[in-house]
Parts: C-alpha cells; structure tokens; sequence
RNA sequence: GGAGAGAUGGCCGAGUUGGCUGAAGGCACUCGCCUGCUAAGCGAGUAAGUGGUGAAAGCUGCUUCGAGGGUUCGAAUCCCUCUCUCUCCGCCA
C-alpha cells in the first residue's frame, strides 16, 4: 500500500510509476474522495470537540448538584449529528482504503524501464555450460526412466499439475530441502520456520495477493482461509501489527513450505514435468530491515540464494525485473534463471524483491528508534532458496550423464545416505 | 462438540456501583544525580495514529482499552454479535 500523503504531494510520482508499469489506473477518483473525506473529518472533529468539553461541564455540573438539562438536550441533537457524519465518514474511509489497496508499489529508481519480460536485462552468468556429445533430455523423459516421479498416478489422486515423488526421487526433493534449510541457516544467518500452510484473509492482503489476485488462490470450502502461495505470506506476517526493536534488525527468516498456486491462465504452458505445478515444494527466505539498509539487503539476499546455485554447480543467470514485468508489491526485483539444457532455456528458479514499506504499512510492522519519538516502518524482503521442484529439474538434466544415469552433486550425497548416482 | 475464564500501553498488570482514567503500580528504556568499578539507590521522562501551530523543543484538537453494533448528554466500564487465547470434559493424529 501506498501512502496517502504521497498522492496528496507527489501525485506526479503514483502516475509516472502507474505508467511505466503499464498500468492504467484513474488516480483521480481517489483524489476527489480524499478531499472529501478530510473535509467531512474536520467538521467532525469540531463537533467531537464541543461534545467532548460539554459532557466534562455536565459532569462537573452534576458533582456540585446543578441541573444541566439544557446541555443534556442540546448535547443530543449534537450527538446525532456526530453519528450521521460518522458514517459518512467510515463510508468514503472504506473507498479510499479499497482504492489504494489495488494501487501497485512504485518501482525504485534502478529498475529499468521495459514493457514485458522480453526487456528484462541479464545482470550475469553464472557457472559454465559445458560440451557434452550426447543429446541431453528434458527431466520429465529422465524421470519417467529412472522411476522417480509418475504425473499420471497424481493425476488419478487429484488431477492435472500435482506431482507425485517415488524412491529416490522422494528422498532428492527432500535432501534438497534439507541441504537448502542448513545452509542458510548455519552459513547465512537465518533462523528457521516452519509456518502455517493456510493463512487467513488479512494476512493475504497484508503481502498483496488479496485483494487483486484471488483466482490465482486455493481457497478452502467454507473457511475464510487460503492454501499459501508461498511462505512470504504467513512469514511476513509472523510480525503483522507489531513493533519492533531496532536491535532487533535486520530479522532474517528462513522457512519450507509446500506452495499451491491455481495457475489460471497459464492453461497449455509448461504442461510437462516439474515446472509448473499448483503444489511445489520451496525454501524461502524473509527479511525484516531498517528503511535504509533494505537494498543492501537485497543484494545479500540476491547472494544467499545464488549460493545454493554455485554449490550445486549449476549453470545460471540473473536478471533484474524491468517495470512492465516487475510484481504488485515488489519496488525491485532480481530473477535468478537456471539452465535447463534438456529445454535449452534458462527457467526461473528463485525471485529477490525489495517491498521497501509496502507491505509493512498494510501488515503495520513498525521499529522503534531509541530516544526517538514516534515508529517507522520496516522494509520487507524475501526471495526463493530456492524452488526445489524446479532445482530438482535442473539436476536432472544438467547432470544426466549418456546411459540415462544422474550424477548426485557432493553437497547433497550426505543428504543421500552416500548415494552418489540414481540408476535408471 | 460441552462447560467456564479472559483479551487494557514495548512487556506485566490495576481499573467493570458509567463522568478530570489515555488509563494506577511494576518491569524495561532514556536523561540527570550519587557511588573506586559493577550492582543497588535518588530525581525526571517515556503509548500509537492523525490534524493544527512552530525554525525547533514544544503547545494543541481528534481517534484508539480484541473487532463490530447498541443504550446514554457521556462507555475500558452496561447490553448484543463475532474473533482469538486459556482451563476442564469429550473426541482425535
């Protein structure tokens, strides 16, 4: 969310951001009801004023014996005034929080200007792509041989786009998890969650899925609760409507979770294999920072997750999000892209967004500064540490060796029992 | 599912015969004093949101005692609905 004074002063800033997002959205509306709305509240409050000192004269009055009927009737009409303007009030309060809930995040000062993913500008490579003289496959042929996932036994379970997991397919996504968990928690600073995987409505709107993307959202039959889209959700909102102490920042949380997504209109993509799913498995990191240090943080968030790339020895890419591709609440996002050379493709696998305040201001997470007066809010952060199902894609095919055999990469072979290659 | 108790400031916790209670007291924190050091002690200060005024410190209006509604001139206090937490019973991984 947005904040208010922002469009009062700058309105020019909300419609250049609108504008390079490729948005077209009418802040006009949102102008009018505000001016509205601060005209109604300050008759209000001359009005709360007047109740408020006579109901003290009435009660002095009262203590000393003295008849105050005159007051007490006046006071009535007054009262009823107050109630009607009241109204009005939380009507047009409503609107305005309802507008600016669908109002996107201003993109940061860095972020290149662009219209889709197309202009999206490669930040670096990664790790070399080696020669090998043999076709490679894609993972869903690698699988199906090697007996370590089976989509149509899913498909009878619950339906298309659910992955089912067999033997040492199984135990890979969970050493994945595992190997991802430890290593951010022993090496980059981290404290480990393991959050709920439903939320409620406030939390979802708290981190910007609700109220615009809800048929993106699995939504329980007759709860007000939603299967999380990722664990950025219940995350952020381990802090929702709290103040912090500044000591206490940056907070860095580390957290697994399964992640559902309905997918809608994507219908035809990604039909094979691991990378599109509506139920994936996913590390995800979270931070908590101060205002001025949140892009500092990024760019070690951005680090935290490319290491578990370069251990892995996987090949990839990392491009920065241009405005027309750039998420609601994100002000700055770096994508993280491995190499799929089963698909000749780099596939995102990980996400790094700044929220700056935006999300902080609809969750209200706020830090204290000592001996100041007064909160802030806090700067949210989080990235994927990363997608497993998609990491496990991208061993298979970047570590398939000609007679269909994988190679399992030495970090993850402790998570294995000592496994060190899977046999068709 | 049944019975009961509760929700107050950064934290703990008074206040429920309605009226200087935005809220005692404690803890924590800040500043000052004191004390070889530390600890203790003494004094002062410290909720949030939003508006006005001011260079600023400050002064000042309004709102907020889980959420929403009602009674009343006036509600943390009375009534209704909801949410959440805790205890006991039942059921259950």
């Amino acid at each position: 969310m947005l904040d208010i004074k922002l469009l009062r002063q700058h309105n020019d800033i909300i419609k250049k951001a609108l504008a390079d997002r490729g948005e077209d959205f009418d802040i006009k509306t949102l102008q009018v009801i505000d001016e509205k709305h601060r005209s109604i509240l300050s008759e209000l409050e001359a009005l709360r004023y007047r109740k408020n000192k006579a109901s003290e004269q009435v009660a002095q009055m009262k203590k000393k014996g003295e008849n105050a009927d005159d007051i007490v009737s006046e006071m009535k009409s007054v009262s009823d005034k107050i109630k009607i303007l009241n109204d009005e009030l939380s009507d047009s309060d409503a609107t305005i929080h309802q507008i600016l809930l669908n109002l996107p995040n201003i993109p940061h000062g860095s972020v290149p200007i662009g219209k889709d993913s197309s202009q999206n500008p490669i930040v670096k490579k990664v790790g070399s792509i080696p020669r090998v003289d043999f076709e490679q496959k894609p993972h869903w042929d690698l699988g199906e041989k090697l007996n370590i996932f089976d989509f149509e036994r899913a498909a009878k379970i619950t339906g298309a786009r659910f992955p089912l997991y067999i033997g040492a397919g199984a135990k890979l996504e969970r050493a994945l998890i595992n190997y991802m968990l430890d290593l951010h928690t022993t090496q980059h600073g981290y404290t480990e969650v393991l959050p709920p995987f439903m939320v409620n409505r406030l939390s979802m709107t708290n981190t910007g899925q609700l109220p615009k993307f809800k048929e993106d959202l699995f939504k329980i039959d007759g709860w007000d609760y939603f299967m999380i889209p990722t664990a950025e959700v219940p995350v952020t909102n381990i802090h929702q409507d709290e103040i912090l102490d500044e000591d206490a920042l940056p907070i860095l949380y580390t957290a697994y979770t399964p992640c559902f997504r309905s997918e809608a209109g994507s219908y035809g993509k990604d039909t094979r294999g691991l990378i599109r799913q509506h139920q994936f498995n996913k590390v995800e990191l979270v931070k908590f920072t101060r205002p001025e240090s949140s892009y500092e943080e990024l760019e070690k968030l951005l680090n935290d997750a490319e290491a578990v790339l370069k251990n892995l020895e996987l090949p990839y890419q990392v491009v920065t999000l241009c405005t027309g591709d750039l998420g609601f609440s994100a002000a700055k996002t770096y994508d993280i892209e491995v190499w799929m050379p089963g698909q000749h493709v780099y596939r995102e696998i990980s996400s790094c967004s700044n929220f700056e305040d935006f999300q902080a201001r609809r969750a209200n997470i706020r830090f204290k500064e000592k001996g100041k007066k007064g909160t802030k809010l806090v700067h949210t952060l989080n990235g994927s540490g990363l997608a497993v199902g998609r990491t496990l894609a991208a061993l298979l095919e970047n570590f398939q060796q000609p007679d269909g055999s994988v190679v399992i990469p030495k970090v993850l072979r402790p998570y294995m029992n000592g496994m060190d290659k899977i046999q068709p």
